[in-house]
DNA sequence: AGGATACTTAAGCGCATGCTTCACCAACCG
DNA sequence: CGGTTGGTGAAGCATGCGCTTAAGTATCCT
């Protein structure tokens, strides 16, 4: 329920980076550790956790190492706070879309006179 | 990273800045001028239209000039891309979630054996 | 015509981002 | 034990971002 904007700010940062929107695909399947994340990316090491501290950071992702071993997983409450904004977004949007449709339908051919609503 | 520019990426990059979130919810409410956007702002009108180029560019908005205003109105089909991602991983997410709680169902109390697919 | 309005363009500045390398530590394994 | 594995942390560097100022251009109004 919590609308904080910077909250947002730093989930959207974090899924504008092509390598980090995989590491999320990837953890959408299942937990991973640091290296198997890695594997595919060509790229070192340094720069993949980078990347994790920038998922962690923005809530999309959570961590605990065991051993020596840190297993990444995905934090949907997060996921779904973006998903949320743009979802109001396309609804207030649709809503105004409606009004105009009505008001063109009950004003066909009309000359523009400014905004229906 | 400097792959060719995909269009999530300039989406979600868009979407990450707070002034420019509030720039599309305006338009949300309906199609609006340079001004009129740049109005509620604390910036110059110079980092207002840089803004709208950033949204333009990631196809969140569309914009034409008539006379000396510039009106410009949201693109959902894009916004609706962005949404597109996100649902498909909580899909994937809840896919994987509900697998993982038939397999603990059917398994009580068993000792971990890795993943469950 | 002269002036106000609505942008437009370019240069520049400070800080953030995405990477690298290198040095390091801690856990596991034969 | 000593070597390998898995990860951490700091420094550095090139590029990008968000903003500013300043100087245009084009359109509309009187």
């Amino acid at each position: 329920m919590l609308h904080q904007p910077a909250q947002l700010d730093l989930m959207f940062q974090a899924l504008a980076d092509p390598t980090r929107r995989l590491m999320v695909e990837r953890l959408c399947d299942g937990p991973a550790s640091v290296s198997e994340l890695a594997a595919p990316l060509a790229m070192t090491l340094s720069a993949v956790v980078q990347h994790l501290a920038v998922l962690e950071e923005s809530g999309l992702i959570r961590s605990q190492k065991q051993g020596r071993v840190r297993t990444c997983h995905v934090e949907t409450q997060a996921l779904r706070a973006a998903e949320r904004w743009i979802s109001e977004r396309r609804m207030v949007w649709e809503r105004r879309f409606d009004r105009l449709g009505a008001y063109l339908a009950e004003n066909p051919e009309e000359p523009d006179e400014g905004n229906p609503t």
